[in-house]
RNA sequence: GCGAGAAUAGCUCAGUUGGUAGAGCACGACCUUGCCAAGGUCGGGGUCGCGGGUUCGAGUCCCGUUUCUCGCUCCA
């Protein structure tokens, strides 16, 4: 049921001009998608929304546009170079993947695990006498197993330093590894897959050096933090927002947009002072979940799923997730990172990335608060949220994205009744009051009902029709997309009426 | 990346033991039309995902490949 919903959501994408494959005359790209014509809209209002949120509310919130392209070390001081390089062995009967330097480590923990058998053993038999370094040195059973434990260690090390995948294996095969689920030793190569994607800089082979494309935006902000304190006089607390596009190279991008190849964040770092990160980790919490759930989507839909397995990186972590077609997923992380990205960045740059507080007299390196979503994440929760069949009373089924006003694509359309007697005139005249205001469409194909339904599909809150009684009194009706309802009023009326219904204002005064 | 399934018009799908591609909806033009998707007339649109093979002949059978879906796996 949940997952013939999600097709028909799919299908609603493309057929509405949402959401494309990419390069799709050409059989299409794995996990790229394009926005279409209704899509960019939909998108750029959750942009902005989230940006206005953060940087037109917040006095100590700023933004910036960071490049795709920056310093490869950045990816080394970040972390991403290693971790982003797993080497990967499959278990062709199993069909089980595991990391290859896992499972090493796990055969080394057994030699580990055998040594420590021995000595829980002597230690009872001997009790106080025990000498547990001597025991070490001279047990036979001991030393074979610290020998053998060694010169895997020996092998695995060598192979890591001269990423020697083939060596990973036989390490694998010669120590007779088995998969744990289907205990047999038919493997396959160890292969390594780099989730971050690479291109060259410099025009000539020679010259050239390999860059990465950022895998995440936050890096951008961390390396120009003090940048903004100093040009923008800000004192912690204070934060930095950013939009923009980040590329990862997934094994596996599957569900839609939910888990693509390019994909944009918006993300705050928020910097603060050591100590009371703890603090601005729970604001932040909550400013996040009151955030969405100013969409309207339904509170319910909405959990946080507290992180137990931390980051290396972090001491606090959460997700907010949102209740999808496929059950409840990630759509935003808020993570408590302590200094670890500004130190790493002092260590590899050698640049002191240092605050000085006048409050308290000293230099420190802030602690970092960061909230991370994903736009076509939060794209994809609105229209799962929004998308609803609906069976009238005559028992027609209509098809209505139940999109925030503030969100929709187009705000309105004006429609006139029919087709002559001056109607589509007057409905022209009124859009070109509107249009400066508001994203407008203008439909006068189809019967009247047609034309609700389309708007309907395509998420229009707002219906405006034009009648014969509107050329006499400057009055329309306005009908609205969730209710069906209708009410005359004047047309210099509609600004008003439509600007207060689209308006943030309205969602975020709580804020 | 492994395994399974799928791919025919913009969408949803039909297509017989292999014999020159169809429907409904959608789309465009004109006419009609006074409020919740169904009026009339005419029209546009497909080398059947792509590449090979078998055959006198392939949408249909075989092999490969691409993309999508599901499961595994991974997930900063």
């Amino acid at each position: 049921m949940a997952d013939d919903v999600f097709k028909k959501l799919i299908s609603h994408c493309k057929e509405y001009g949402y959401v494309f494959q990419s390069s799709e005359i050409y059989d299409g790209l794995g996990a790229v998608y394009d926005y279409g014509q209704n899509g960019v809209e939909l998108k750029n209002n959750i942009k902005k929304y989230w940006w206005d949120s953060m940087v037109l509310l917040n006095e100590n919130v700023v933004g910036i546009d960071s490049a795709i392209f920056m310093h490869p070390t950045i990816w080394k001081a970040s972390g991403h170079v290693d971790a982003f390089n797993d080497p990967l062995i499959d278990n062709k009967d199993s069909k089980k993947r595991y990391r290859a330097d896992v499972l090493i480590e796990d055969l080394m923990a057994k030699y580990d695990a055998k040594i420590n058998k021995e000595v829980a053993k002597a230690q009872s038999r001997f009790g106080e006498s025990f000498d547990r370094a001597q025991f070490l040195a001279t047990n036979p059973r001991v030393l074979a197993n610290t020998e053998k434990k060694n010169a895997i260690h020996k092998r695995f090390v060598e192979a890591l330093e001269n990423n020697d995948l083939a060596e990973l294996k036989a390490i694998i095969e010669d120590n007779d590894v088995v998969c744990p689920i289907s205990g047999s030793k038919n493997w396959t190569d160890v292969r390594q897959f780099n989730l971050m994607f690479s291109t060259d800089m410099g025009s000539t082979a020679e010259g050239a050096q390999k860059i990465y494309l950022r895998p995440e935006t936050a890096q951008g902000i961390f390396v120009n933090y003090l940048n903004v304190q100093k040009t923008g006089r800000m004192k912690i607390p204070f934060g930095i927002a950013q939009i923009g596009k980040a590329f990862r190279n997934e094994i596996v991008a599957r569900q839609f947009i939910f888990r693509m190849r390019e994909f944009e964040q918006m993300e705050l770092q928020f910097f603060v002072r050591p100590g009371e990160e703890m603090d601005w980790f729970g604001k932040w919490k909550e400013t996040r979940m009151k955030w969405h759930k100013s969409l309207g989507m339904g509170e319910e839909k909405y959990r946080f799923h507290d992180h137990d397995k931390l980051a290396h990186y972090a001491n606090a972590a959460t997700d907010i997730e949102f209740e999808m077609p496929f059950g409840f997923k990630e759509v935003e992380g808020i993570h408590s990172r302590t200094d670890f990205d500004l130190s790493q960045h002092e260590k590899f740059s050698g640049k002191k990335l240092q605050y000085f507080d006048p409050e308290l007299n000293k230099s420190y390196t802030p602690y970092v608060i960061e909230t991370s979503i994903g736009v076509d994440r939060m794209f994809l929760t609105i229209l799962a949220g929004a998308y609803t069949e609906e069976t009238l009373e005559n028992g027609d089924v209509r098809v209505v994205l139940k999109l925030p006003a503030v969100l929709a694509p187009v705000k309105l359309a004006v429609l006139p009744l029919i087709k002559k007697g001056g109607l589509p005139e007057k409905a022209r005249e009124i859009i070109n009051g509107l249009k400066f205001d508001f994203n407008c469409q203008y439909d006068e194909k189809d019967s009247i009902g047609k034309r609700y339904r389309r708007m309907d599909a395509i998420g229009t809150p707002f219906c405006v029709t034009v009648d014969h009684q509107s050329l006499e009194d400057d009055t329309v009706t306005i009908r609205y997309r969730d209710t069906m309802e209708q009410e005359r009023v004047s047309i210099n009326e509609l600004q008003a009426i439509i600007g207060e219904k689209v308006s943030m204002k309205t969602l975020l005064k709580d804020l």
